[in-house]
DNA sequence: GTATCAACTTACCGATCGTTCAGTAAAAGT
DNA sequence: ACTTTTACTGAACGATCGGTAAGTTGATAC
């Protein structure tokens, strides 16, 4: 057996009664730092401390500051990618993929919060980020393609832009990030049902409703 | 007189044919830099280098790099607690003052778009950081109280929370400063007439419209 | 019982950070 | 003519940055 480590029994290693760390339990800890204080104000030296190792503890693990960002945007680009690989995604009417896209959208955000929060933040001053931010722009013209289409259908109003539609969209869809706590009083299910109603039919009560 | 400074003809100190640099015009190239790689990464020789003199020339004009950030917000904030002061804010149905209070702040957040742009990017790792974003809660809540009035009134839809209506709409609107490009092919008023479209009315087309 | 290995620790490196300081050239004031 | 003020320059400060090198420890393999 290849010996399943889990995060079983703390005194596993006997060094001080703490179970040593594997690469998984360290990008959470390290996401969570970079989302708390921004990736460049967060020092290997204080995520080190979150840790209760050292720095050069961390780095038997990760080879760099960057490879944690690297390994952090690819779980949440590689989510956001897997929605339009769907068939709710590709086929059906154009209104109906939207749908299935955006509340899509909601629940990797709130599933993989705080990998999508730092994709989200992203500036685009390194090699990496830049690419990483052309995977996410690919992902927003995908959705735009959607709305062009739902509006030659008739479904979406044509007195707005398609590419001002989606950006206004996913301004609504991605703040949720920036407030969403889960397991609080809204589910991930009502916060879904939420924004489509916003998103597709306003927040104005029409007389006659 | 107190002598009229302005950015008046050039070879005005005769040091290298350059008119030397006011506080207002540090700042303006201050707060675009901060804007590019964020205010944490963006280095004060960095800064320097953009405004084509040296570290210490900055610090003629600025007592500190957080200084800079100081007077960059309170304009940002400024410029959005003024939205509540005006008439339109203040008398009036709910809904309707919400929709001065909107359209408002798009035009602030395209008037001021990178100091606003600074505002909303703020992590809160500092004091500063901290007073600014609790003033800029102040402001949200305020909006949000008008979106309970409206609630109450029977203007705006009571089957998704005010809390959550308030985020989703600020989301929308917020997310402007990540995309518009002032003096492009979309105005200023086209895209205020856009989000209010949007936020109220929603997407869709409703059959029979 | 010795060798091997994973998982660290302590100590340190050069680079860069925000900031300061002493000096200085040109303009303005008197 | 002389002083003061404005707007800098160039060099350096201590602190912190990301990252490395070498040694140590307890568990496991043979």
């Amino acid at each position: 057996m290849t010996s399943s480590a889990e995060t079983a029994s703390p005194g596993g290693n006997g060094r001080s009664g703490r179970a040593p760390y594997d690469l998984p339990a360290v990008l959470d800890i390290a996401v969570a730092a970079f989302n708390d204080y921004g990736y460049d104000a967060t020092s290997m030296g204080l995520l080190a401390e979150r840790l209760g190792t050292s720095k050069s503890a961390v780095y038997y693990h990760v080879s760099s500051k960057e490879d944690l960002l690297r390994l952090a945007l690819e779980r949440a680009l590689g989510e956001l990618e897997g929605i339009l690989e769907q068939p709710g995604a590709q086929t059906g009417a154009a209104d109906e993929r939207l749908t299935f896209v955006l509340r899509s959208a909601v629940r990797v955000l709130t599933d993989e919060l705080p990998y999508v929060t730092l994709l989200l933040r992203l500036r685009g001053n390194t090699e990496l980020e830049r690419e990483a931010l052309a995977r996410r722009r690919a992902f927003d013209n995908a959705v735009s393609a959607l709305v062009e289409q739902a509006r030659t259908d008739g479904t979406v109003r044509a007195d707005v832009d398609a590419r001002t539609t989606t950006r206004l969209l996913f301004g609504m869809i991605n703040s949720i990030v920036e407030w969403y706590k889960p397991g609080g009083a809204l589910s991930q299910d009502q916060l879904a049902d939420d924004v489509i109603t916003v998103a597709f039919d306003g927040i104005r009560v029409h007389p006659g409703d």
